[in-house]
DNA sequence: GAGTAATGTCAAGATACTTGACTAATCAGA
DNA sequence: TCTGATTAGTCAAGTATCTTGACATTACTC
């Protein structure tokens, strides 16, 4: 809308961009229903598993919210929900055979989709956006 | 949760990085209440009204989507929805006094979050950032 | 052992979308 | 110029993704 995007709407974008790509690839190709959010859950959730509440933590949503993402997941077969040995209160979620073999292609898609980008807008340009992103940027300001 | 986190993830989280910023100080300081998708279709309003139809375009969503949000805004005081002269169909949304002065205060905030994260990422990496994002990414492989 | 904190879950609700269907206005041609 | 296709906005209903509150169970602290 503005001459120059805020940086807010570009990150957006560049999200929706990866976000489009990937639920496509899983989806289309892979036959699954993902929605987003159950797709960027899943296309990195460790082989060995993973306690839900440190799930929630890291997406930075509620305990329940992922329980629900879960669910999603489990309901078509691509991960398992087991007790923690360690922790009797906590479940470890794990993906299921047919689980590691879409991670693989979900890990494939993110390959995929960064070499589609740096055709387009050049290996610097890609390596200075992951430098730029993962730089730490720390709590915003006025954070809780 | 992986070693390398994946650039949707990484795009997601300077997303919010962005948005909490904004909702804080749009909230916080200016008594609003706007929510996220609120604050991120106000914040860069022409001050002469766009199209319903435009903004859903340029968000990227859908018309009714859209029409929902406008009557949050419209609801607070902060756009009016006038008839366009140009063509019956269509209306114009324009932001009010209030809205106007609320918008400076946004594009203040964003050039204030922009200068915290120069401050701790350098303003290398920040103009990297910016370049990479405006570079024009085209469609997402495998789009409608 | 008692009190406190953490984990998962149920429920209810808010927000931000979607698609479908409809009306009214516009536009492109024969 | 009428006619048919397209576009803008809107109502309705449904879905996805979150929230907060409440609760039982388990673990941790002392």
């Amino acid at each position: 809308m503005a001459e120059e995007p805020n940086l807010g709407r570009l990150l957006l974008d560049g999200f929706r961009w990866i976000d489009h790509g990937l639920v496509e690839s899983l989806n289309v190709t892979l036959g699954l229903e993902l929605t987003s959010a159950q797709s960027l859950l899943f296309a990195d959730l460790p082989l060995a598993g993973v306690r839900q509440s440190d799930l929630a933590r890291s997406l930075g949503v509620s305990r329940q919210a992922v329980n629900e993402l879960v669910r999603g997941l489990e309901r078509q077969q691509l991960v398992e929900v087991v007790a923690d040995p360690a922790d009797g209160r906590s479940k470890l979620v794990r993906p299921t055979a047919r689980g590691r073999e879409s991670i693989r292609m979900a890990l494939q898609t993110f390959t995929e989709l960064e070499n589609v980008l740096r055709s387009r807008i050049g290996d610097r340009s890609v390596d200075q956006l992951r430098r730029a992103l993962s730089a730490g940027w720390g709590d915003p300001p006025g954070a809780r």
